[in-house]
RNA sequence: GGUCUCGUGGCCGAGCGGCUAGGCGGCGGUCUGCAAAACCGUAUACAGCGGUUCGAAUCCGCUCGAGACCUCCA
C-alpha cells in the first residue's frame, strides 16, 4: 500500500504522514463556538476531519481525536463592549449563558449526527478547563513571555519573536503586523498592539467570569486549544486541524503559547480546510450570509429551492477537495443529490449481480486507484470519480455486458463498503426512511391496482392513478421489475 | 495598504509539463402501451497577452478579474 500523504500548512508542502508514536495518532481539531446553530461552513471541517479520522482508523491506527466546544473566551467584535460573545447573547435572550451553550451544543450534535459525522474521542469544553488554562497562563508568566497589566495578562509577542519565529505558520512578518493590527479594546494596556490576551479582566456585568490571582476574568480565546490539546494529547502530537480562517491569529498564537508552556513545538502536522462560499463570498456569521444546516435539511431558507438531505450535503462537500473553496448554489446541490443517489442505486444493484466464469474487469486496478486517491492528501473528488467508474461497471454487470468471478464480485462489494461507506462516511438514506407509517403501504396498494390495469391494457385507468399520485408529489418509476415510487 | 490564494466547457469541480477526470445539465440511443425514471453513448474547456520547452490548463512574467487573512469566524 502507498503511504498517506498530507499537506502540511507549516511547510507548505505535501508530506508523508508518519506518527510520533508508531501505531498511534493524536489529532486535535478546532470545534465550534456555540452561540448559534451550525451552518454549512461548520460542516466542512467536521466532515473533512471525520474522513481523516475514519481513514486513519481504517489504516489500523489507534486514533485519539479531540474536538473542542468553545463556550467561553471570545471577545465581542465591537470594541466598546469587550463582552464575551456568549454572555452577550444570553443577556439579549434572557437566558443563562450555560443555557445558550447547552442549546447550541445539542443542536450542533444533532446536525453532526445527521451528517453521519462520528463523535470525536474526547470533546472538551473550554469552560471545563479554566484551571488548566490558568496554569498555562502562570507557566507562560514564569517563563517571562507574558506580562500582567491592569488585571489582564498579555502574551509578549515581540519577545517571543526574538527567540522563535512568530508568523511561521501564517507566513506573517512581525514588522508588517505593527502597521496592520487594528485598534482593539485594552490596547493601552499592551506593550505592543499585536500582543494578545491570555487572561482578560472582566467587567462587573460580565456574566461568565472566574476568580484568578490576576483578576475576576476569563481566559483568552487562543489559550483553550493549547491547554486542552496538551492535556489530552501531550506536549507533542501529530495533527492539528481547523478552518483556514483560524490560521491567523488563532493558530499562530496557539503555536506561540504551546511552544513556551511546553518547551517545544507541539504540533507536527497542521491541516486546514478551505471555506464554503456563497455567490463567491465566504459564508460566515459576520457577513450574515450563512445557511444553517437545519435550514438546509428542511428547505426553510429563502435562497433554497428545496430541502437537501444530510447525505446530499456530505456528498456535495466531499466532491470538492478540502483545500479548495467550494461554492454553494442550488444547482450544485441538486447535482450532488443526483450523483449521490446514483451511487446508492448502484450499491443496491451490486447486491443483485451474479458471478460469472471469468472477470472482464480489473477490480484490483480500481482498488489501487481508490487507494492512490485517498492517500494523495485525501483527494476525495478523485476517489468519488473512481467509484463512479465502479457504478458504470455495476450497470454493465447486471446487463451481462461485463462479468466478474465470485471472488472479484466480493472484492468489488468490499471496495464499495470500504470507501463509500466507511471512509467517505456516506450512508443510504432511502432504505432507512421509507418504511414507516401507513402511507407507503397505501401507495404500494395503489401501484398494484395500477399494475393490474396495465396488465389488462386499461391504460386510461393506469395513467389516471399515475397522474393523480404525481399530483400529490409522489413520483412513479417504472422498470422491468415493476414500479417504484418516491416522495 | 500588507500577506496569500484562485480564475477550467451551461453549472459544480479534479488535474499542476505529454496520456478520457468525474458529477449535473444538453444531445443521440436502449427500454417502455405512452410518458417519466433508469441505463448506455456523445459534444463543448482551460481569463488575456507574452516567454521557457520538442511539447503547457499545468512552469515564468505582465495585464485583467474574483476571493481569503490582517477583527470574532469552520
Amino acid at each position: 500500500m502507498t503511504d498517506l500523504i498530507l499537506y502540511n500548512t507549516l511547510s507548505r508542502k505535501k508530506e508523508t504522514f508518519s506518527p510520533i508514536n508508531p501505531g498511534k495518532v493524536g489529532m486535535y481539531v478546532c470545534g465550534p463556538t456555540v452561540y448559534g446553530h451550525a451552518h454549512l461552513g461548520h460542516a466542512r471541517p467536521a466532515i473533512t476531519f471525520d474522513v481523516l479520522f475514519r481513514y486513519l482508523k481504517k489504516c489500523g491506527y489507534k486514533v485519539r481525536y479531540v474536538r473542542n466546544i468553545t463556550d467561553v473566551g471570545h471577545l465581542e467584535a465591537d470594541a466598546d463592549s469587550g463582552d464575551d460573545k456568549i454572555a452577550k447573547k444570553a443577556v439579549l435572550e434572557q437566558l443563562e449563558p450555560m443555557e445558550i451553550v447547552q442549546l447550541y451544543t445539542d443542536s450542533y450534535h444533532r446536525s453532526m449526527e445527521f451528517l453521519n459525522v462520528r463523535k470525536p474521542s474526547i470533546e472538551p469544553r473550554a469552560s471545563g478547563h479554566i484551571i488548566e488554562q490558568q496554569e498555562m497562563v502562570q507557566k507562560i508568566l514564569d517563563e517571562g513571555y507574558a506580562y500582567e497589566s491592569n488585571g489582564s495578562v498579555y502574551f509578549d509577542v515581540k519577545k517571543y519573536d526574538n527567540n522563535h519565529n512568530y508568523g511561521k505558520l501564517s507566513g506573517r512578518v512581525l514588522e508588517d503586523l505593527i502597521t496592520t493590527t487594528r485598534e482593539l479594546d485594552g490596547q493601552q494596556e499592551k506593550r505592543n498592539p499585536f500582543d494578545f490576551a491570555i487572561w482578560k479582566k472582566a467587567n462587573p456585568e460580565h456574566l461568565m467570569q472566574w476568580t484568578s490571582k490576576w483578576s475576576e476574568g476569563f481566559p483568552g480565546w487562543h489559550l483553550e486549544c493549547s491547554a486542552m490539546s496538551t492535556k489530552y494529547l501531550g506536549k507533542e502530537f501529530d495533527i492539528h486541524g481547523g478552518g483556514m480562517d483560524l490560521l491567523f491569529p488563532h493558530h499562530e498564537c496557539e503555536i506561540a503559547q504551546s511552544r513556551i508552556a511546553n518547551g517545544r513545538h507541539s504540533v507536527k502536522h497542521w491541516i486546514h480546510n478551505n471555506m464554503i462560499t456563497i455567490n463567491g463570498q465566504k459564508m460566515g456569521k459576520s457577513l450574515g450570509n450563512f445557511i444553517t444546516l437545519d435550514e438546509l435539511f428542511s428547505g426553510t431558507h429563502n435562497t433554497l429551492e428545496k430541502a437537501y438531505s444530510p447525505m446530499t450535503i456530505r456528498f456535495f462537500i466531499l466532491q470538492a477537495h478540502y483545500r479548495s473553496t467550494l461554492d454553494f448554489s442550488n444547482e450544485a446541490l441538486q447535482a450532488a443529490e443526483k450523483g449521490y443517489l446514483r451511487l446508492m442505486k448502484a450499491w443496491d444493484i451490486l447486491q443483485k449481480c451474479k458471478p460469472g466464469k471469468e472477470s472482464s474487469l480489473s477490480v484490483q486496478q480500481l482498488e489501487d486507484r481508490c487507494s492512490t486517491a485517498i492517500n494523495d492528501d485525501l483527494n476525495t473528488p478523485i476517489l468519488i470519480a473512481q467509484l463512479f467508474e465502479g457504478v458504470k461497471w455495476i450497470n454493465l454487470l447486471i446487463e451481462g455486458k461485463e462479468s466478474l468471478t465470485e471472488s472479484d464480485l466480493i472484492k468489488l462489494k468490499s471496495l464499495f463498503e470500504k470507501y463509500l461507506f466507511n471512509v467517505l462516511g456516506l450512508k443510504d438514506e432511502q432504505t432507512a426512511s421509507s418504511n414507516d407509517g401507513l402511507t407507503p403501504q397505501l401507495i404500494d396498494l395503489l401501484l398494484s391496482i395500477r399494475q393490474e390495469a396495465k396488465a389488462n391494457k386499461d391504460f386510461a385507468r393506469s395513467d389516471q392513478i399515475r397522474d393523480q399520485l404525481t399530483g400529490l408529489g409522489i413520483k412513479i418509476k417504472d422498470s422491468k421489475e415493476g414500479s417504484s415510487w418516491e416522495m
